[in-house]
RNA sequence: GGGAGCAUAGCUCAGUUGGUUUAGAGCAUCUGCCUUACAAGCAGAGGGUCCGCGGUUCGAACCCGUGUGCUCCCA
């Protein structure tokens, strides 16, 4: 069979995905094996995949994949949110462009276009996750507004309200005046801006406050004599909401105007002076103008002192018919003509910038508002601390710890309550009714509502023929109202509680996820968990940081940084593509993204083919020469090969056992790091040179199924991930009986070595140190490789243990002659003294000119001399410590031993040199 | 303002309970190689004030204190 010269992906991949499909290998049903279960954070719908989730499903696929791998019954369960506002968002921008006014159509017509947008995007992450070899189970798709998901949420929505833990009031909220809706705290982000303060005058009126107030039209101008006070806002849009202006009591600037008021400017309105100790003295002028309506400290403190609220804003974020002037305009239109007009008017002092915070809509990225708003809300502090306790007592472990642990608690401990209701069409719309005088029921349908509304009215049963005229709320739920479900009702576990899968799925074992969800979603999914299974619903969480460009820069459109995922896929494949984003992604840790790395990626991809390649080249002449089998007993050096084969299988051993410590702590770069360093390294540049035969010559069959064997157990440790290659070349070795993606691990013992086995795997250690001192002395002394090179190796090794591991094919280790000792150590000048742990070797350099030998034999006693010093100083460090009371009193036995051993190892390496150098 | 975390090679990061002689890896850099699987390769090398200062200890990259700088979360 021909190979390509290069792997080449594309096709290999698509082939190896249709057939794991078509095997149903990703199917999972309950049975008797232990379940290992994963949800996916389910992607937006209408989204497409980023280098963000590509990171999490990645990680998703690695773990799921090894636990399929590894006896567990895995279920992986893919699926996709709803996400009302950006959906929404998306489908109004979309009618826009055809012309189309979401306002001037009906609630069923704009769901039809939204439902139909759903059903021609919604694929899209779908065929995405197949390219990037995701091992879901495509039979449990979930999305948040399937039949069975959208009751469920209805079903939570009218329980927690009879317990009480869902209520309806007005409250301040944060209201998003572009997408018209309230959010939750959650969904403002705060961003650091330069502001600006207005120093803006009010008049005191004269009068004493017990006149009635005046319509501002019957005023009269205002004289120059007036009495007046400054008071600095970055708001002057909203004066006109203004319902009082507020000092401290104990600030003596203000104590004269106790009982008076002042005259909003531009309205003239009357409003009292107030005092309160919230007021920060230092802060502008020390005293503040009180807007209950359009800030939430001015809110409280109108609560406080029984302030009117005056709400001088529409939905949209226009000024309203309560501001009086510039009704319509846009707020900060608004705000640029108030100030005109207030510097006009001369009530405007002074201008200065200055470092505030603004809150930003996540969704729509405009300046939210905050806004007293009739809301549906969750009670939050009863079913934060059942979360709460579940993580504190490490029932649910974060991954990694101590960088999250603190966040979780901080905000559980301070939970505010949520805002659930969206003033959206596209969503769960909430289950409460309302009659002809406003009164509210809430059930799980219209039917039921009206029930209620008979019950309540003393009507047993309504009139025949007659339906109920009860009017649903108009709003839909929050997003993460229903994805705090997921874990359950992926499963039912809501719809039909207790059915056989949510017992047998629930709680699952991972949740992947980015950490700028842990609010939103981890520590709600947590309460939901615990408040309607009594159980958690994972066991550990594993948060994976943010993906950036390799500036360190987050990945954003307009910064155009932000690789399409399939283009990738298409350039390196999705093994490399996998590979490159997990090499480089500690847990936790934000990812510098490179395409570099899917380089790299690709290249491993290549060398793997390669050496299959070269296996391959093998196959058709193998010959038997010994009858060589593993595990030997009786260590004894075989003509051929034996030494790397008992070597590797120790390597791929320790490896395996690592590798099975770094899955169980999520450490999942550094499972990668060292497969690839096993493959390539170990198994490439050293365990094949040793067993490759010259050219076209024959090799031992044992060498040859035992190498096989070898690679299998590799693309096994590799497969999950790089499903794809791994597949692939663990087919092409051999004829195989089953698919590497179901291919159990066997079960991973420390191998119990015997002495010759030991002693042969350190000869190998030493002669690979050995081989590099050698290709360091031919290449720093540009010795050329058809020359030959002596050694003599003085001490217990043998010279033909030593020549088998040595004079392997490549090139410049075929000129070598092996000895014993050195005959005569006065006589050679042009030795090079090589000291591997105790053992000590000349390399000859041959016949050179005599000028060139002094310098050699200069800078070798310098060498010589330094390599002493330092010897002597260590030993004198560990002598001190040796004879140190207090050392060997407290120091563990081992160390003690250690210190030993490095003392008598120290002392003979001086030795050593001491003779050396007395010879030169 | 409150809290958390981080600082180790040019870059990105490992470094387990304080103890393995000279603190590791990948990438990048430099040098030499068309060697028969692989130039998407091979072989080798250089590169460190473990952020500064102080302390604890027989012994500190690691523990404690302090200063500086950076990141994130919350208000």
């Amino acid at each position: 069979m021909e190979l390509s010269k290069n792997y080449n992906p594309a096709d290999i991949e698509n082939k190896w995905y249709a057939h794991w499909l078509q095997k149903g290998y990703f199917k999972s049903t309950p049975d008797n094996r232990e379940p290992f279960t994963i949800v996916i954070p389910p992607p937006n719908v209408t989204g497409v995949l980023h280098m963000g989730h590509t990171l999490n499903e990645t990680v998703q696929d690695i773990l799921i994949r090894k636990a399929r791998m590894s006896g567990y019954n895995a279920c992986w369960v893919p699926g996709s949110d709803h996400a009302s506002i950006a959906t929404e968002a998306k489908v109004v921008g979309m009618l826009k462009e055809k012309g189309i006014d979401k306002n001037n159509l009906s609630r069923e017509e704009f769901l039809k276009y939204a439902f139909e947008w759903k059903e021609k995007y919604g694929d899209i992450i779908y065929s995405q996750l197949k390219k990037l070899g995701c091992s879901v189970d495509w039979n449990r798709t979930t999305f948040t507004m399937d039949d069975h998901y959208y009751n469920a949420v209805i079903k939570v929505f009218v329980d927690l309200y009879k317990k009480g833990l869902v209520y309806r009031g007005a409250r301040m909220i944060n209201w998003d005046p572009v997408a018209t809706t309230a959010l939750s705290d959650e969904e403002v982000e705060y961003k650091e801006i330069t502001g600006k303060l207005y120093y803006i005058k009010y008049f005191v009126k004269r009068e004493t406050s017990n006149v009635k107030e005046e319509s501002s039209s019957h005023l009269s101008p205002l004289t120059s004599g007036d009495e007046f006070i400054v008071i600095a806002t970055q708001r002057p849009e909203t004066i006109m909401g203004d319902t009082a202006v507020c000092a401290n009591p104990r600030d003596k600037r203000y104590s004269n105007l106790k009982g008076k008021s002042v005259l909003v400017p531009l309205i003239n309105k009357r409003v009292p002076i107030i005092f309160d100790e919230y007021v920060d003295k230092d802060f502008g002028t020390g005293i503040l103008k009180i807007t209950p309506a359009h800030d939430i400290n001015d809110y409280n403190i109108g609560l406080k002192h029984n302030l009117a609220i005056v709400d001088t804003l529409n939905e949209d974020g226009t000024l309203s018919e309560a501001a009086q002037i510039y009704v319509g305009e846009d707020r900060f239109v608004a705000r640029k003509k108030i100030v005109e007009e207030l510097k006009q008017k001369g009530h405007l002092v002074k201008e200065e910038e200055y470092q505030t915070r603004l809150g930003y809509s996540q969704r729509t990225n405009s300046v939210v508002e905050p806004k007293i708003s009739t809301q549906w809300f969750v009670k939050m502090k009863e079913l934060a601390s059942p979360a709460l306790q579940a993580v504190v007592d490490g029932e649910i472990k974060i991954h990694p710890g101590e960088k999250f642990l603190a966040t979780y608690k901080y905000w559980l401990e301070n939970v505010k309550d949520w805002c659930i209701s969206r003033q959206l069409w596209w969503g769960q719309q909430i289950p409460a009714w309302y009659d002809e005088e406003g009164n509210l029921f809430v059930a799980e349908s219209k039917e039921e509502a009206g029930k209620l509304y008979y019950e309540k009215n003393g009507i047993k049963s309504p009139p025949p023929g007659v339906v109920w005229r009860g009017l649903q709320d108009q709003d839909v739920l929050d997003t993460w109202f229903s994805s705090w479900l997921w874990p359950m009702e992926v499963f039912n576990g809501i719809s039909q509680p207790n059915n056989d899968e949510i017992n047998y799925y629930y709680p699952t074992q991972v949740l992947v996820t980015g950490q700028d969800i842990i609010f939103f979603w981890v520590a709600r999914m947590i309460m939901a968990g615990m408040e309607y299974k009594k159980e958690k619903p994972f066991s550990d969480v594993y948060f994976t940081g943010m993906v950036r460009d390799k500036q360190g820069r987050k990945m954003s459109k307009q910064l155009g940084n932000s690789p399409d995922l399939l283009e990738l896929i298409d350039k390196y494949g999705a093994d490399a593509v996998r590979f490159g984003i997990m090499i480089s992604s500690p847990a936790g840790n934000d990812l510098l993204f490179d395409e570099a790395s899917l380089e790299q990626g690709r290249n491993f991809n290549n060398k793997i083919w390669n050496a299959l390649k070269l296996i391959k080249l093998w196959e058709g002449r193998t010959k038997t020469v010994t009858s060589y089998q593993l595990p030997v007993t009786g260590y004894r050096e075989p003509a051929t090969g034996n030494f790397a084969l008992t070597w590797f299988e120790n390597r791929l051993n320790e490896v395996s056992i690592e590798i099975e410590s770094l899955y169980k702590q999520f450490r999942l770069s550094e499972a990668l790091k060292i497969i690839y360093s096993l493959i390539w390294d170990d198994f490439c540049s050293w365990y094949l040179e040793w067993v490759k035969p010259g050219f076209e010559q024959p090799i031992e069959e044992s060498v040859y199924y035992k190498t096989v064997y070898f690679f299998e157990q590799l693309m096994q440790l590799l497969h999950p991930f790089m499903p794809f290659i791994t597949e692939e070349v663990y087919h092409l070795l051999r004829e195989q009986k089953e698919d590497l993606t179901v291919k159990q691990f066997s079960k991973l013992e420390k191998p119990q070595l015997t002495k010759d086995l030991k002693d042969s795997i350190e000869v190998t250690e030493i002669s690979k140190q050995l081989i590099q001192k050698i290709r360091d002395f031919r290449n720093k002394k540009g010795i050329k490789k058809d020359k030959t090179i002596s050694i003599y190796s003085e001490g217990s090794l043998q010279v033909d243990e030593l020549n088998n591991r040595i004079k392997i094919v490549n090139a410049e280790l075929k000129k070598l002659n092996i000895h014993g000792d050195l005959p005569d150590k006065g006589k050679i000048l042009n030795i090079e003294l090589v000291l591997i742990g105790t053992y000590k070797f000349y390399l000859d350099l041959g016949n050179i000119e005599e000028t060139f030998q002094n310098i050699l034999i200069k800078r070798k006693q310098q060498e010589l001399t330094q390599e002493l010093a330092r010897l002597k100083d260590f030993l004198v460090s560990v002598e001190k410590k040796l004879s140190n009371e207090r050392f060997v009193q407290k120091a563990k036995a081992e160390v003690i031993e250690l210190e030993r051993k490095k003392k008598a190892d120290a002392e003979i390496k001086i030795k050593i040199i001491e003779e050396s150098l007395s010879t030169i």
